[in-house]
DNA sequence: CAAAAATTGATAAACGTTTGACAATTTAAA
DNA sequence: TTTAAATTGTCAAACGTTTATCAATTTTTG
C-alpha cells in the first residue's frame, strides 16, 4: 500500500507538498499538481484515513444501530441512509442491535471506540442516562433516548387516525387494532392514541390485541386467528404491515372475505409493500425524507455539537389505498 | 474521551503498565491489574482503535458490499453476516453499490483507505482485473471476481433442477422459467442450466422469459401477463421469490387457480418468504451456512494472505413446499 | 539475610498524516 | 535589474497507542 512519502519520491517533490496538493492549502503550481496527481494515480494512492484521523481529522464514519436490516422496513431506511451518507462522503457502521441490552451497550462502546463522527439509532434498550455518556452526537429515530437526543418520527397519532378513520369511512363498525408492545414514552404508541380517539369520536368500542414485535409469525397467527374467532371484528388496523398479512392470510383461512367481510390496514408502507402486496391498504410513512431530516440534523450536531435542536421532529403520513378496503363506501 | 495517561494517573501506575493490563502481556500483579480496571471503568476508558490501528493492530473492520439491504435476501444475509461477525468482534461497513460501476468503485478505495481487514461482496460491476489491485482479502458470493477470489455460492444447478423436477412430478409440461439476465459467467446461471437439463431429459421444451434484476415490478408485471396469456404455461419456476410472488398475483387476475391451472416454484426461500408466504414453493438457500463459510474462509485470508482456497464452495439447498404446487401427483 | 524472581517504571521509537514556522529558490512585476 | 510575490522545501511536533529495552524496585524463596 503507497504511502505519502512514496508518492513524493515518485513525484519529486517533498512530502509537503504532495500533502498540500491532497488537503489544497498553501500556494501551488499547475504544474507541481499535476506531477503529483500523475505520481498518486500511478501509485493507485489513497491517504491513509487511520492516520488521518488520528491526526485530527474526522473519521466519517457515522454508526447505525437498528434492530435488524431483514425487516423491510428498518432495511429500506437503512439502505436509504447509507445511500444517502454516501454520497455525503461519510462511511456507515452497521450494527444490529436484535433489541437487546448487552449488544446494544456494546455497539456503543465500539462505535465510540471507532471515533464515529456520529449515530443514528433506531432502538431503545438502555437506561436513558446510559447515553448521556457518549460523547458522539445521537440522532434517534422513534425513540425517547433522553433529554437532548432529538427524535425524529412520522406523525404516529396521524397514522392511526387516518388508518382508522378510513376504516369507518368504509362502513366499519368493530375495528381491532393489533399493536406492538412497546415502552410507554415510545411515539410509536402514539399509533394507537390516534385509534383510539377516532373511535370515541365515533362512539364505537375499542379492541386493542398487543402482539410483541419479537413475538414469532406463527405464535402471531395463533393469536390473530384466536381474536377473529372470538371478537369477530369486521376491521382491523395493524402497527405494522407484515401482521397485516399474517391478518389476511388467517382471515382467508377462516374463510373471510376481503374487504367484504374484514377490512384490513397496515402500516409502514415500504417499497416492498407497495411493489408486492398493492392491495393492502398502509399508512406510508416518509422513509426519505425521515433519513433527510436525520441526517440533516446529525450534521448540524457534527459541526456543533451544542447545536440546538428540537426535542422531536415529526413529518406527515400519507395513505395507500387498496383493495384491502373499499375505495368508497357503496 | 479519556486516554491510555489519563488511565495510568488515576490508577497511580504508569502507562507501560496499563498497556500491559490492556494487552496482557509482560508479568502482572492482580493488586494492579484491579486498580487499572477500577481506573479505566470510571472514566469509561475505551482503547482509541483509531490510534491502535496506526500503530499496526488490525482494524477488526470488513466491508460488506451488496446491491442493497431493501432486498430482503441480501437483508437477511447481510444481517445474518453482521451478527456473526460482530460475535466474532469484528465491525461491519456496509455499502450498498446499487449495481453501479461508479459506486463500487468508490466502495472499494474507500474500504481500503480505512484500513479494512477484508471484504464480502455479492456484486459484479467492474472488471475482473480492478478487483487485483486490492490487498484486502476478498471473498465473493455467487459472483466471479477473478481467478484468485473464492466464490462461495448455493448449488444453484441442484437447486434449478429441484425446483424444475417438483413441478414435472406433479404433472406440469409447458414449464416457464423466469430467469434474471445476468453475466454469462455468473453461477447464478447454473439455475437455468438445471431447468433446462430437466427438461431436456423429460423431453419437454423450454420457455425462458429474462427479466432483469433492475426492472421495475411494474414493468414486470406487464411482462409476466403477456407471457402467461400468450404462453398459458402450467407451471412457472422463478429464479427469485419477489418475482413469484408478482406471478402468482398476475394469475389471480387472470383468473388462473393455483396450483390447478398455474403451478409456483419460486428461488432463495427467506425467513421472510416462508413465514409470510408459505404457500409458496421455493428452493431454500442456507443463508447461515453461506455466511459462517464465507466468514470462514476470509478468516483464513486474514490470518494468511497467500492461503490456498478453492475457486468455488457449494453449499446445497432445499426445498420448502407450499400450496402453490401440489404436495403429490394425484 | 542474600539471591533470585517478579513487578513496575522510564524512555523512546514507530505507525502515516497534517500543519505550522521559516528558509530557500524560482518566477513575475516594476 | 531589482524587488516583490509565489512556490517549494526542510524540520519538527502532534494525534494515542504499542512494544522493546533497560533499570529500579519489590516480593518471594531458600
Amino acid at each position: 500500500m503507497a504511502k505519502l512519502s512514496d508518492v513524493a519520491e515518485l513525484a519529486g517533490v517533498s512530502v509537503t507538498t504532495v500533502s498540500r496538493v491532497i488537503n489544497n492549502y498553501g500556494s501551488l503550481s499547475e504544474k507541481t499538481k499535476t506531477k503529483v496527481f500523475a505520481a498518486m494515480h500511478k501509485l493507485n494512492y489513497q491517504p491513509n484515513s487511520v492516520a488521518r484521523s488520528l491526526q485530527g481529522k474526522s473519521t466519517r464514519l457515522i454508526g447505525l444501530i437498528f434492530p435488524g436490516v431483514s425487516n423491510p422496513f428498518f432495511g429500506e431506511l437503512v439502505q436509504t441512509l447509507e445511500n444517502k451518507l454516501s454520497a455525503l462522503d461519510y462511511r456507515v457502521i452497521l450494527c444490529n442491535s436484535v433489541n437487546n441490552a448487552d449488544t446494544e451497550r456494546a455497539y456503543l462502546r465500539m462505535l465510540q471506540a471507532n471515533q464515529v463522527a456520529g449515530i443514528i439509532t433506531g432502538t431503545h434498550n438502555l437506561a436513558i442516562n446510559e447515553y448521556k455518556h457518549v460523547d458522539a452526537p445521537i440522532i434517534s429515530f422513534d425513540r425517547h433516548l433522553g433529554d437532548n437526543i432529538p427524535i425524529v418520527s412520522s406523525d404516529n397519532y396521524a397514522g392511526g387516525k387516518l388508518a382508522t378513520e378510513l376504516l369507518l369511512k368504509t362502513g366499519a363498525t368493530c375495528i381491532t387494532m393489533i399493536s406492538g408492545a412497546n415502552r410507554p414514552d415510545s411515539p410509536t404508541n402514539q399509533r394507537l392514541n390516534g385509534y383510539q380517539d377516532s373511535l370515541k369520536q365515533a362512539n364505537l368500542p375499542t379492541h386493542v390485541l398487543p402482539l410483541p414485535f419479537s413475538m414469532s409469525p406463527t405464535l402471531k397467527r395463533v393469536a390473530i386467528r384466536q381474536h377473529l374467532t372470538d371478537l369477530k371484528p369486521d376491521a382491523v388496523f395493524c402497527s405494522d404491515d407484515l401482521t397485516a398479512i399474517l391478518v389476511g392470510d388467517v382471515a382467508q383461512e377462516l374463510g373471510l372475505k376481503i374487504p367484504e367481510q374484514l377490512k384490513l390496514v397496515g402500516y409502514d408502507g415500504t417499497r416492498l409493500i407497495q411493489d408486492y402486496q398493492p392491495q393492502l391498504s398502509t399508512v406510508v410513512q416518509p422513509i426519505g425524507d425521515l433519513a433527510d431530516l436525520m441526517i440533516q440534523l446529525l450534521r448540524q450536531r457534527i459541526k456543533d455539537n451544542k447545536a440546538v435542536l428540537q426535542a422531536q421532529y415529526t413529518l406527515p403520513v400519507s395513505l395507500h389505498t387498496g383493495s384491502s378496503v373499499l375505495a368508497t363506501k357503496a
